[in-house]
DNA sequence: GATGAATGAGCTTTCATTCAT
DNA sequence: GATGAATGAAAGCTCATTCAT
């Protein structure tokens, strides 16, 4: 077995638990057992269990901003792209339920435990967002007034916790995909310049 | 002392604690520290470590809740409602940070280690939103097509991640009140009924 | 209310509640419930939970010596006397359950947790067998050969145990009256000079 | 070293800290000193404290009886096996002391605080011995009236007693062979038929 | 004398991490 | 590299005892 198999087998196993049980409550032979591994074998690849934690954000996080950059990059009209990123976002969710609930959940409390640890990846990919905005000021679709800075952070916070509620519990009122879809047309509507 | 002057201490010792250690890592011996009240004492006000966390949750929302409730029916304009909402919801966060940062981080991933535990507060919380909204649907004012369940979790996300990240490391560009005023502009124009 | 009856209803408490979850798991707040008096009561009339357990042995025991003495020294035939021990025994065994759970089980492993404490009252008690036996060697009535220091360990012995399995799972086939009667019957039978 | 070691030495740990303090007063820290482990170790082998008493009262009775039953059924008359059997008991509580204190005294309290262990390997051991009486009662050599149930216990109580004062304060007037043949003595002749 | 809130030492148990094999 | 038995620090919780009222 290649030893990149093995990494990637506990990282995605520690996914998995750690969505499960919230990082605390999973132990490391949880993470162990899923793998099929040794719990020695873990600390091979891993220093130890914050580290796992934080190669998920890294390494799994990056392949996201990739695979998102790609899809938007392919588009011209801001308006389309962040529809794109809202459908995109909260698909990402929908499909691996066990990698979002670890990024929104450790995400969100990773700084009371990693106190030196900046989440580097994850401003990345917001950023895609307050880059999209911006262009959309500069070919002046998007209101001047609105500041990328906050809205980024507000679309965002808008399609997380949309996702998680809903995953939580899902509505059958409406599918996540129009949840997307009203949350974007908001926000568009929302920044648009008036006609 | 009075007794209801030792739980509420013990209260406030835990929201400090849980808020800088997050609740796994805080110690019971921490939030007594805190509290300037010996380990045992903490047990004669509650059970254990989660029945702190849940009667912060339960004490202290219903508090907010009340105290939201009573600013918001003074108003009769859904708009108004609304940003009167944001503004207040946001200034809760700055106001009483550490509370903020309790219901923000705990209340996410409560559902992991407390799976019994569900957080009827919040949603009562939640619902003054969808509340507004269907009230400024019916006076035309917002647009029939929105969803107030998707438009409640959106609008709540976007100024609980907005403020999450404000408090987190506060943005010079703009105050968190300004921030506020943005996201409910946004979400008011993108629900409005167009002229 | 008396000073003695609160002393009293302490004790009477404690044999209780020792009976019920032994002594070990019996807390003071338990004892202080059943005696109806604030836990802190019951320091002005022992010095800790060991000194409850003591008491009990010195003062309950006591007077049951007195009562069986009395009884005994109203006899003159050393085989009707140990008959009578027998059967008063055992009767105080089945009427007195809570009492006899406590001086049978924590009796015997008093020693492990009071090393200074010597039983003195329950060697006097012992020592009325041996003093019946002794007598009844005299009288040419029992063997010589047998030695009291054993025949009343070993009578105490046959009597307690029977009784406390019997409180245990009560047997159907037999009465503990007819118990008692069997013991010393194999005892008299077995110590009696053959004719 | 072989995993049963290390459960076999844990255990033989145990009885004599157990022996020692008492199952209360016993931490598992004495254990795992006693035993040269780590106190974590000792969990790798008991899921907890209860659970090493009840594994002596399984494993070490276990044992006793195989090896009391071989010698016995090497017997034919009634009699000799009564005698081998107090002896072969008294002998054990004189060789393995501390199990002996442990068997005999926290199977007495056990029930207090282990309520739904019934202890099925005492009662078997008990009934090693109504099974010698019936079979001597079939033989016509004891008398019919005795009753087995009575007896078994009463020869129990008999042996153990009086070999626990003994181990406690040895009496220097008489060894403890002599004290088990003083009982099976009167026991023959208690139950014997006369001719 | 009586109370019971408060104390804090002490214990069982868990589990991340190590290291001999 | 892989294993998993062993480690031992750490923490939640209990409860006998105290003492201000």
């Amino acid at each position: 077995m290649r030893v990149s198999d093995k990494h990637s087998k506990i990282l995605q196993a520690a996914i998995k638990v750690f969505a499960q049980k919230g990082f605390f409550s999973a132990r490391i032979s949880d993470i162990a057992d899923e793998a099929q591994v040794a719990d020695g074998t873990i600390y091979l690849y891993f220093n130890n269990k914050y580290d796992i934690l934080i190669s998920i954000f890294e390494e799994e996080i990056g392949k996201l901003i990739l695979e998102i950059r790609t899809l938007i990059e392919a588009e011209d009209d801001p308006r389309r792209m962040l529809e794109l990123f809202a459908r995109q976002h909260i698909e990402l969710l929908r499909d691996r339920k066990d990698l979002a609930e670890v990024l929104q959940m450790e995400l969100r409390q990773s700084n009371k435990f990693m106190k030196e640890y900046r989440n580097t990846k994850f401003i990345e990919y917001l950023d895609i967002i307050s880059r999209i905005i911006h262009k959309g000021q500069e070919m002046k679709i998007f209101r001047s007034d609105v500041m990328p800075g906050v809205a980024k952070r507000a679309l965002f916070g808008a399609l997380d916790e949309t996702a998680r509620l809903w995953i939580l519990s899902p509505d059958n009122q409406y599918t996540i995909e129009e949840a997307a879809s009203q949350i974007s047309g908001i926000f568009l509507t929302g920044m648009e310049v008036r006609a």
